[in-house]
DNA sequence: GATACAATAGTACGTACGTCCGTATAGATA
DNA sequence: TATCTATACGGACGTACGTACTATTGTATC
């Protein structure tokens, strides 16, 4: 019972997720067939027969990056009471989960979005969609929170889901910069201390 | 009266302003010889002359972009009444760099910080420097603010700072990303509303 | 057990990269 | 004027890129 196809489907996830994981380090565009298949020890027309082409594996590798995102992040709060307590999980999951180095290079958003601003194509609508779901999520649980008055707020849900992200993304790159864990709990301090006015 | 060294002179820096712009579209990685020659109308070998190795290109492109930066922002803000006066024009002098397109690819740090921050080396190095020096600019002005009750805030002033950067960051990606000004006024609304309390 | 076909390896191609070298041009120096 | 010297050019180098193609393995189907 390991027959072709799902050898295939596992090689592909395999790929996806190394993929991910350098995208996450050297952006989507230094990410190179052979660097993926290198760390994979496999050679670059294995990489090839599970994606034709670099954009279909940088797509991939967006696809597998949301998808570990969800797993560490989304999923293990859905059980969590919504509004202020959901969102301040989601902050620590996310804080955690860049702690923990999950992605060698820590945000994959925070590496590959900068990289692809600018670019129009398959490959940035994939990582807007993404970005897109993420900023709805935080908005959604401030929403709740400011109904149930768990929360004080002068500006709407969407403008402090873009503050909580900007923050969020900030302290990545002051974290891989200065290879300290300190920002990140600078950037919880001054969330936490936005949520009360 | 228009000497070797002059000429020289006079290339270098055409050559340091063109990988600046290059680069902050494409990364610093992005940015190839190739590329900046065929901009500038030369021979790879015209770049080469100018700067022996791609490496050293780079660093000139961060100073030639930090430059830029002090030129369009810190110069001109230089006369406004320090506090809260001189940070707002900071701000608004950054948004109106980035609406204007000074650089193509908006905020050259953004393009490029994120690209390097897992990359140590002298290139990091001089993308770090020129961070923390914007950062302690704001934080000045901050403190100064604060001192004179000009503002209100909770928080000390480098996480004031950190947060209005963070802020510009994000407001400079969802601008690439969406093609419209809105998320920058929507950043300057955050940070007008947040130097209230 | 024979046949068809998907997954992977291996190899080769054309392009573009960064770097190096030889040389012509033209300003500086004596 | 004659002699350096720095700028810029053109070209060639080896490497690594993405892609295309063929051969081989191993599994499902009949």
């Amino acid at each position: 019972m390991d027959g072709r196809v799902a050898r295939g489907a596992r090689t592909r996830a395999a790929v996806a997720n190394r993929a991910a994981s350098v995208a996450s380090l050297d952006g989507l565009s230094g990410m190179t067939l052979g660097r993926v298949a290198e760390a994979l020890g496999i050679g670059k027309s294995g990489i090839q027969a599970a994606y034709r082409t670099k954009e279909e594996l940088q797509i991939a590798a967006v696809a597998a990056a949301t998808a570990i995102f969800v797993a560490e992040i989304i999923t293990p709060t859905q059980t969590v009471t919504e509004g202020r307590a959901r969102l301040m999980a989601l902050v620590d999951a996310w804080l955690d989960y860049i702690r923990r180095r999950v992605l060698p290079g820590g945000c994959f958003m925070g590496a590959t979005l900068a990289e692809f601003d600018s670019h129009p194509g398959p490959v940035r609508d994939a990582l807007a969609r993404a970005r897109r779901g993420w900023l709805r999520t935080l908005e959604q649980q401030i929403g709740i929170a400011l109904e149930r008055s768990e929360i004080v707020s002068t500006l709407p849900p969407a403008m402090v889901a873009f503050e909580i992200d900007a923050l969020l993304a900030a302290a990545n790159v002051a974290r891989n910069l200065t290879d300290t864990d300190q920002p990140l709990t600078l950037a919880r301090t001054v969330i936490v201390e936005r949520l009360r006015c």
